[in-house]
DNA sequence: CGTCTATTTGAATGTACTCAAAAGCGGTGG
DNA sequence: CCACCGCTTTTGAGTACATTCAAATAGACG
């Protein structure tokens, strides 16, 4: 098998580049899992021990607060990255339960490995560097658009910036990555078309 | 003057340990300026050049939108770090403007001396590593927030989580920060003490 | 085919905004 | 030191946005 081929491999070029035995080393760090639909990787209350690149197919990562309100924190689709990252980096408790939303292939990287990955070679301190970075360029960016923004100006721009999500996930769930109910986005949607 | 008395350096050390040399090496980086109240350090539509450490004194970084809305990203206060960061790392025009609330002394270090030193001195890609994770946990952290709770338990939790900074603010900022009207904070304030 | 969940629709209620005006407060200049 | 100015905060009325609850319809899946 020729590992360059791995779109992980692929992810991690685009920020930093590796020699094979580094290539090699990772690889042996990680381990492949499939996934069946609504399968579990992470549940709300335990600690978070690895992190994930999702190979092929899609995750969901979602709270529910004391109401049962449920509210989706990301979305990770094929070359993405996810994690219950308060709980991973902090080993503490996870806010988050995260499950596939459809048959995947992930690669997982426990704690303990990423922190001797992240000694043995501090190029990764980089890419993760940068990782974080684009990931909290994102989230400052959503949190700008939940505070400036209507409803309907989030919605459009979701299914606009995201058509690879959209088409995997139901109506009921962008509601709870926007903050509103089902019943809200529906009426809003009808009211949009005409 | 012992530099490791200033506060950018216990800052650093809380992540890192850094010899002398790079200590001194950093300071050489970094300048010190002197800001009055009011005064501008980033204008949106212009490139940010520049992350700042608040020595002494409060910043906030806001955006305008096209209808004239105001909406606080962050509030930035003694130790921490500030920058417009999409800006920043991705050398584009700013989505935010940048101003001190009070008098204040900030630490800047440009754009080309970022990249020297995480060139020169790889531990500090593990510095801005926890720094990015750590701002990206909160940014989510926000985000749940935002779309799971009612505006007077996010407001609550904003002057309970965060007393040194409600001291330096108006209401007005924190209504801009929360997303919504300051008449509407205004009434309920007084809804809530009643 | 039957069951379960998602989506739609509608009525009643609550949350938040707009606009306008009054009151409060801080800073500045005379 | 006081008077004024500009901005913030408060208050209120009217409107728009969003939720809750309930029930009907539509889709997905075994």
């Amino acid at each position: 098998m020729i590992l360059t081929d791995q779109l992980i491999f692929k992810n991690i070029a685009k920020h930093i580049s590796l020699i094979d035995s580094e290539i090699q080393y990772l690889w042996s760090l990680m381990k492949k899992i499939s996934l069946d639909k609504k399968e579990y990787i992470l549940s709300q209350g335990k600690i978070c021990n690895k992190i994930y690149f999702v190979d092929q197919g899609s995750l969901r990562a979602y709270n529910v607060n004391e109401n049962g309100k449920e509210s989706t924190i990301m979305f990770a689709v094929s070359d993405w990255w996810i994690t219950a990252m308060d709980s991973f980096m902090n080993q503490k408790a996870s806010s988050l339960t995260i499950v596939a939303l459809e048959n995947s292939t992930i690669l997982e990287l426990d704690y303990d490995n990423l922190q001797t990955l992240l000694l043995k070679i501090p190029k990764f301190e980089r890419f993760f560097r940068i990782l974080f970075q684009n990931a909290y360029i994102r989230e400052q960016r959503r949190t700008l658009h939940n505070i400036s923004m209507s409803t309907e100006e989030r919605y459009v721009q979701f299914i606009k910036k995201y058509p690879a999500i959209v088409e995997k996930i139901t109506q009921k769930q962008i509601a709870s990555y926007l903050g509103v109910t089902p019943e809200f986005l529906s009426a809003l949607k009808n009211n949009a078309d005409s």
